[in-house]
DNA sequence: TCTGGGGTCCTAGGACCC
DNA sequence: TCTGGGGTCCTAGGACCC
């Protein structure tokens, strides 16, 4: 029996988490920028049809935003997080089985629903989360996921379908897929498009009738899974619990170029305790460790990517440790005389923190580190994030690396000094 | 002057072993 | 000095996702 998946996908999701709470924004073109206020990573409708590009740098835009009153905003991941949250325990109360995908998208399996109006059942679950959180999301539904995804596509855009749409045993599904163009199929993107294009395979109607032979010769496992879910057979599984993590990164881009080994490496430290945090919220330690600098990414003469992978000799997720032996790591690649862009730390080779040690002496030093974190990340918890840092992250106002946001909205949610008011 | 961040999976090829 | 096959493990690079 195949299975029936719903995709619930929030509509611009960071646009509308800023709408919530600013209702004066209904029917305006806005858009949400990335870290330093870069690009642009979420538009709204307005902005769309306006042409501003997703992923565009905001420098290039200034005259568009100018002409049409744009609303600009900053990204402010606290908000999101909690938007998100309250989405997702919305959705719970329809059925357990949910999968979170991402932010601002949960699948969920209604095999159990057959023979329902699943129609009708994804516009009560639409109007629900509306009602509770605020929050504008489309469905689809269909066997596979990768249908349900072109279900939502076409349920976003589409009038007529008002934000839901079944493509279970649908007379509709053949027309589904001719409209769906090859980029916009899930597990499509730059590459596989060109190739797909070039044979004249463009909407996903053709995707599915193509042999089997091409696809695999160029796309591998992958492309053939991509037939499969196209032709209605189940390739992908509900996820209920997330799978164990088998890397944690923290990288930042500098609003301007930095030439100071000083501030790069303060930096580096910064990212490499965040990072170390993540890990102990994991519950994982690190057996290997990267560093990476880039210097100039935009600039063919100035350009410089270095990076350094460096073994460590017992798995820690210690920040005073890590950050020596990231330390020796950044020595190593730091040339003097670029202006550098970008760095960041990688921990893989990830443990679980409960390993057995190897002598005595190892237990001792390993209770003691464990002690110390403890009270620092209970310290940061209570008081706020960097109320206790490491010297090496910088001990002053001056953190030249330190990420700008100068058009955030308030922390509405999770700030109690930052409510709304009501006047 | 200004261009984000954090992930996963697959595959080919090399190192190494028997 | 040359001749084989087969297996595993690791890594780098490419492709994709949000």
């Amino acid at each position: 029996m195949s299975p029936t998946f719903a995709l619930v996908d929030c509509n611009n999701f960071y646009v509308s988490c800023e709408r919530v709470f600013s209702p004066r924004l209904a029917g305006k073109p806005v858009v949400v920028l990335s870290n330093n206020d870069g690009c642009v990573v979420a538009r709204s409708n307005e902005a769309k049809a306006i042409g501003i590009r997703m992923g565009i740098p905001v420098f290039k835009i200034r005259e568009t935003i100018k002409a049409h009153a744009v609303h600009v905003y900053s990204s402010n991941y606290a908000l999101y997080g909690d938007m998100s949250q309250r989405v997702m325990d919305t959705l719970s109360r329809f059925t357990p089985a949910v999968e979170q995908y991402s932010i601002d998208e949960a699948f969920l399996d209604l095999s159990g629903f057959k023979g329902h109006n699943l129609t009708a059942y994804g516009q009560s679950i639409r109007s629900q989360i509306r009602k509770w959180t605020g929050m504008p999301v489309s469905v689809g539904i269909a066997e596979t996921k990768t249908l349900a995804k072109i279900a939502n596509r076409i349920a976003k855009k589409s009038e007529k379908a008002d934000g839901v749409l079944d493509l279970t045993g649908s007379a509709y599904r053949n027309s589904a897929l001719a409209m769906t163009d090859v980029e916009d199929i899930w597990g499509v993107g730059r590459g596989y498009a060109a190739f797909l294009r070039s044979v004249g395979i463009d909407n996903a109607l053709q995707l599915r009738a193509a042999s089997d032979g091409l696809i695999q010769k160029k796309m591998g496992i992958t492309g053939l899974r991509i037939l499969q879910e196209l032709r209605g057979a189940s390739c992908y599984p509900l996820e209920q619990s997330p799978p164990p993590r088998k890397e944690i990164a923290v990288s930042r881009s500098f609003k301007y170029l930095l030439g100071d080994r000083a501030d790069i490496w303060e930096a580096v430290a910064a990212f490499t305790s965040r990072g170390a945090e993540k890990l102990r919220e994991a519950h994982l330690e690190a057996n290997i460790l990267e560093v990476f600098l880039i210097a100039d990414p935009y600039n063919r003469e100035s350009r410089y990517f270095n990076m350094e992978t460096i073994r460590l000799p017992f798995a820690t997720c210690d920040t005073a440790e890590l950050i020596k032996w990231t330390h020796i790591g950044f020595d190593n690649i730091f040339r003097e005389g670029y202006r550098y862009k970008k760095t960041g730390v990688i921990f893989r080779n990830l443990s679980s923190g409960s390993h057995v040690q190897t002598t005595l002496f190892d237990n001792e030093k390993k209770a003691h580190s464990r002690e110390i974190m403890r009270a620092f990340d209970s310290i940061n918890q209570r008081f706020g994030s960097d109320s206790v840092r490491y010297a090496a992250t910088g001990s002053n106002g001056n953190r030249k690396w330190k990420t700008v946001f100068q058009r955030r909205s308030p922390s509405y949610t999770t700030d109690w000094d930052q409510l709304p008011r009501v006047s």
